[in-house]
DNA sequence: ATTTGCAATTTAATCGATAATATTTCATAC
DNA sequence: GTATGAAATATTATCGATTAAATTGCAAAT
């Protein structure tokens, strides 16, 4: 039965971009099991196009298949971090000097926006919450995207977004310790003002140690919370 | 029914491995329809399997998922090319650098013995052919392998790998010129030589050279055959 | 000759059922 | 109390059938 949601998407592809956004977001915790059957009931649909999703995320590395035990959500651990931390500066770095190598006036502007939003939106609505508001985590992702956008190469591009993503898995685990009162706004101020001035050892160094700082916050809660596991 | 192939392997994964060759190795060629019943029939099992593995390929970019039309192979354009080529080198560069920088004695020495096997394996087997021999391809591989293998991150091969195999699926439509005379033993042995004296710019030159030689070849014959629309 | 509309055919996407496998439960022996 | 093993249960992987959509073929009209 092709039943289709009237949009064009099919239910494995809809079920597909839930679940992916589920496990970024960090919903469903890394190492966590995940069953096609009860799947596909909280999606509404059967479990053929269920299989399909995880199938496909398995090749992106969200998930792990186990040939005859199913599929969980791809397990997080203290090495994966430290080395995908390592892989993003790189990456990153390359990115952002070709990017500001290649930006034109688009880019430029297109930054300068995302500044201005990023400067404007709290970053927790509550703040005795642990967690960021969403709008700030879209503004800031919205940012961090502008730095890189003029970036001529979409393969690239696709890569940071990947490991982007991978990160940001980690942060949900983390969640156990308040953050040290750090300027993060000033950070990003300081990485825009440098990639709009052309600055490009110095705008890639801000960018790395906005990274490794946070890295290393992130690394003291990961490894407080001992949480890693996923078991 | 879990019909097991004894070996733990389910039909998806068997689907996907041998799919996933006959994509890189250009047996089927790009933009190709991929009707799931065919497939189904040629691998000797049904619709599901077949699915599952045709997902897993398009989240790697092997294989694009059009909703409700089905999946074909992913098409290749001249544009698509150059834009990878581009990414492959940058990649490439990065990780022969720290290749070289994180390379012990192990890594020293099974480059040498991949840079020995790969002058010992004749090109073609028969000298009228115009496709590599498989045994030569494998050597070729294994080579360029070597060199990156020290690269302390996993992350960063496996990208590697990716843009590799997606560039190999450019050499089969590019069969219709002959190459022009080059030594291509002599590009190898001058990368394997800077690589293994730890001369990290003099390497990562060679390589992006080599890179771009082949690459240069290729687009004339993309040129000239016009035979990548893949329609 | 090209375009338009409609029926026939093919193909895609999904469901429900089933067989094989993995996991859990629980009684029994040590 | 812990270990062992067999039955009970749950889950995975797959098949065959079914429905909806896309594509094709073809005739009539412009």
């Amino acid at each position: 039965m092709a039943r289709p949601s009237r949009t064009g998407e099919t239910d494995a592809t809809r079920v597909r971009r839930l679940l992916r956004a589920s496990l970024i977001e960090g919903e469903i915790p890394p190492g966590s099991k995940l069953r096609v059957q009860a799947l596909a009931t909280q999606y509404g649909t059967g479990a053929s196009p269920v299989r399909e999703a995880l199938s496909s995320l398995a090749a992106e590395g969200l998930v792990e298949r186990l040939d005859q035990r199913g599929f969980r959500a791809a397990p997080v651990t203290l090495g994966a971090f430290e080395e995908l931390l390592r892989a993003r500066c790189w990456v990153e770095e390359l990115v952002l000097r070709e990017s500001i190598l290649a930006g034109g006036q688009q880019w430029e502007e297109a930054l300068v926006v995302a500044r201005y939003r990023l400067s404007r939106t709290p970053r927790r609505a509550d703040p005795s919450s642990l967690r960021d508001d969403p709008a700030w985590d879209r503004v800031h992702l919205e940012f961090h995207r502008a730095l890189t956008a003029a970036c001529p190469s979409p393969t690239m591009l696709g890569f940071c977004e990947t490991l982007r993503e991978r990160a940001s898995r980690y942060r949900g685990v983390a969640l156990t310790v308040a953050y040290p009162t750090r300027d993060v706004a000033a950070e990003h101020e300081a990485i825009a003002e440098a990639a709009l001035a052309r600055q490009v050892p110095e705008a890639c160094r801000l960018l790395v140690e906005h990274y490794q700082r946070t890295a290393g916050y992130l690394r003291l809660a990961l490894e407080g919370s001992q949480s890693l596991t996923g078991c």
